[in-house]
DNA sequence: GCAGGTCAGGACAGCGCTATCCTATCGGTG
DNA sequence: CACCGATAGGATAGCGCTGTCCTGACCTGC
């Protein structure tokens, strides 16, 4: 006959017991101090070979994974980078996003992802709930951020790599920073023109970021070098970048400047509006005006006639800046600071 | 003349004073105990309004913040919401991710994205990561998963909606999901294309999601009822959906089935490809061929001719799957729980 | 007027890990 | 051969919060 007393179900370790597999269990079965557990999982200091291995097996026999959250409440930092992007509605930052996300979970880093919209308050915002979570390194757009930014990246002792920009002069000591020349990459498609016989050579850009405006200082330097510069051809709107504005903004240049011979678009979309534009308005591209864009986005090649470019190696500065900043977080010093990956004129049919 | 040994510096709190702001500090300074900061903060329990009050001025006052890895060790369950999409690659899923990103963290939730490259190993490594994160909610396009990643799913009692899908029946308990009916909106499409009067329409779908292929039933079951279905015109390709893709297809439907006039193509990019294809190849749209594709993507309004198209509403969808995971995450039963926001057809120049 | 119940606050023990300090062992030196 | 530094492991105290239990005050109702 069984006891009239009920024993309890099951022995309850704890009144909060979470069921995880931790450090201790695997100490406990390795025969370990949790201390040892801990420093051969993620070989600090020095422990005996054999020990590691034991305490390897051990560990994937029961399961075990850390806690990340008890990681970073221990350790002051988390398995977290934050990345700071403009947009999400530029396919530009969306492949930056992506090739740097992809490098840094292969590393084991989990991906906190900022849209700021351009807007310096939300940017400012944003860093300060990611910084919330002491992420172990920051990927951001660009080198120019309002004050309240640069103060928190400064005082958050955060590795951080920059995107897409590159300083004026290299420095040995500088910001970190993957990315090319954009006033360079600028100037050589408006040589490309002018080696086209162009004369008259329009800029038309929108989302005045920084990096637009040194393309806009690029196509300036090389058409005053040409002796053609002409300020009344650089058109300049703020709004967001679309196909609808490059077709908007297209109608209304040859509208004012019907001598133009050549325009120079300062993103893919805005010049793959205008290629449409100028299909709608029986004007030849290119015999009547070159129509060029940048960056090469999805469908420049498709485009009739397809799209002259500069193509900018986004994915390799996402995955560049991503292990630039890996390199970093171990402690170490990347031999390139401030790293140029170039850029590439893709000629097509219409220039 | 002062004493000749020097006192320390700064007496040191600890030998690991991390210099933030705690939650003791606040309670000392309001002089109440940190389990009262602790509820007055978060609302929970009853705490008198008089201490509610004085313990969030103390707080403002001191800058406190709460550290989300000490919360989330204690509470096992973070400010993190991970969300789950196939590819950023598609303007769809980015615009999904926007929506829903910008929902949540208004609330206070930081996302984890995951981009699975319908893989379905990556996805349910992808999810095994996250999970590690203890999010307190849980986004993923689609219904169908792998029994690896709906193990896990289930398993993490994690909430979780669903995206874009919605069950062939609505279920009063059933999975929680925001979305439209994507057969009808095929279907829809297609009777829109023999309304004006098409009889042979093919359907050319590539990146066989689940979502496409039921949209291919629209396609279906629209032409058996309207007598004129013929298997042969379905077009379907596993790669990637692009512009280039959709060229291609469109040549190889124009070659092999000459007498087509009217061709769905399953997305946009696909579409946008093919009405490039057919000004090169000088094939009247819509006269000799209608086209069109589904999602109203960017640039579809832009093209020549303009392209008609099903509205998918991705950025209510996102915003409404956030706001549903949000009270679900509450601990409230929504009282919608398959949520279906519909679709338009937007009849343009290119049928 | 007192048992029983609610309410508002405090005490306390973790959550699972890491950083720091401490100890025992070992080998090499003068 | 005592001495010393280097090496490999253990012990311990948090990191900053929350969940649970406990206590005293106050309020009901019989």
């Amino acid at each position: 006959m069984p006891t009239p007393f009920l024993p309890p179900a099951k022995t309850v370790k704890s009144h909060r017991a979470t069921g995880r597999v931790t450090l201790s269990d695997v100490a406990e079965a390795a025969g370990v101090s949790p201390s040892t557990v801990s420093r051969a999982l993620r070989g600090e200091r020095a422990v005996a070979p054999a020990l590691i291995e034991r305490v390897q097996t051990v560990s994937a026999q029961l399961g075990y994974v850390p806690d990340p959250a008890a990681r970073a409440l221990a350790s002051q930092r988390s398995d977290h980078v934050a990345i700071l992007i403009p947009l999400l509605s530029n396919a530009l930052f969306v492949d930056l996003l992506e090739a740097a996300q992809k490098t840094l979970r292969a590393a084991g880093f989990q991906t906190l992802m900022g849209v700021t919209h351009y807007d310096d308050l939300e940017e400012a915002q944003l860093l300060r709930e990611q910084l919330l979570h002491r992420p172990a390194g920051l990927l951001v757009t660009g080198l120019a951020h309002n004050p309240a930014t640069q103060q928190l990246m400064a005082h958050s002792q955060v590795p951080c790599v920059h995107l897409m920009d590159l300083p004026a002069e290299p420095l040995a000591q500088g910001p970190y920073c993957v990315g090319f020349r954009q006033a360079e990459a600028g100037a050589a498609l408006t040589r490309h023109l002018l080696a086209r016989g162009r004369q008259r050579i329009a800029f038309a850009a929108a989302q005045l970021d920084p990096r637009v405006m040194q393309r806009l200082n690029g196509w300036r330097s090389a058409l005053q070098q040409a002796g053609v510069y002409d300020p009344t051809l650089a058109w300049l709107n703020p709004a967001a970048s679309s196909l609808a504005l490059g077709a908007a903004m297209f109608e209304q240049i040859m509208l004012q400047s019907p001598a133009v011979d050549a325009i120079f678009f300062c993103n893919d979309d805005l010049a793959q509006g205008a290629l449409m534009a100028a299909w709608r308005k029986g004007i030849a591209v290119p015999s009547q005006v070159a129509i060029v864009g940048f960056n090469d986005l999805t469908g420049s090649d498709q485009m009739v006639p397809s799209l002259t470019t500069v193509r900018t190696p986004r994915a390799q500065i996402g995955q560049a800046a991503a292990q630039m900043l890996l390199s970093l977080m171990r402690g170490e010093t990347p031999e390139t600071p401030q790293l140029d990956l170039g850029f590439e004129i893709v000629h097509r049919e219409s220039s």
